[in-house]
DNA sequence: TCTCATATTTAGAATTATTCTAAGGTGTTG
DNA sequence: CAACACCTTAGAATAATTCTAAATATGAGA
């Protein structure tokens, strides 16, 4: 058996930006790495920004915001919306709800078909339901801090 | 009997006001007024201002966003969190969930004892639930507008 | 009713996340 | 390698919201 030798195996990202008709620039590949290596993450663009840069990869926040709004565009990232001061982008593309710790700003996954919503009335005529979001607002307990 | 001939009986915004603790100042009662005579409504700062205008009120936008936050605090209004870009004011306060309308920008209440969520996680250790949000998002059909 | 301390309003500046512009760099393909 | 479309980026612009600090209104008491 041979060893595999590219430098990361891990997230394929060459491979998804092909498929989703990106090029791969340094900094889409920088970038790419950083959200898909290793497990599901929900970052800001600041923080990935951040992120970046303490990596020693020179990438621009007007970058970093184009990237993850293409990454959006092709289902490799969506958005969540909990906070209105700033845009979450989540690498977990499947069916799912949200913890959110108001305190830290994190987000934690809530697996879609582990919970389920009765009683939801019909959607109103000439709409229809593009998508469902449950948002679990938590607050620390100081107390457990001990 | 004696016919009642307070300008306006709707909301008792006086009443609401001094309950909160506010004066009833000539700002907070007009919008007091708009926002609680009449059904429940959703707003934003913005749209609450213009209508303050167009009603012949004048206010200053930093005003509703001050009377906006003291209301909130007074837990005569909430928010409700659906788009990263603007932050929008609730005057139902009970519990309840809602339908996004992502073209136009405009909310429906969904009533929060006709829906159940089962199969919730409970929240991390550490961590208390503050409220659960169900956003349900909608596209609008265009084919229906004919 | 007048006074005065305190709460409120407000214009305009500041802040912050995000987007835009337009100029130069890069990836791809023949 | 040429050529061109695509990308990146610095810096300006935008837009919602907050802040500042000066002017004004409110209300408790005299
Ligand atoms: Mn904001
Ligand atoms: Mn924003
Ligand atoms: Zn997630
Ligand atoms: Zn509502």
């Amino acid at each position: 058996m041979k060893t595999v030798t590219q430098d990361r195996p891990y997230s394929q990202t060459l491979t998804r930006l092909r498929e989703a008709g990106l090029r791969p620039t340094r900094q889409r590949l920088a970038l790419g790495r950083l959200l898909f290596d290793g497990g599901d993450r929900h970052v800001t663009a600041e923080a990935l920004h951040e992120e970046a840069q303490a990596a020693g990869v020179s990438v621009s926040l007007a970058t970093v915001y184009n990237t993850l709004h293409q990454f959006t565009e092709a289902h490799l990232l969506r958005e969540v919306v909990v906070d209105s001061a700033r845009t979450y982008f989540d690498t977990n593309v499947s069916d799912h709800h949200h913890f959110f710790l108001e305190n830290s700003g994190s987000l934690m996954d809530i697996d879609g078909n582990k919970i389920a919503i009765t009683g939801l009335p019909q959607a109103p005529d000439g709409t229809d339901v593009a998508r469902v979001d449950v948002i679990v607002r938590l607050q620390g307990t100081p107390r457990a801090a001990e």
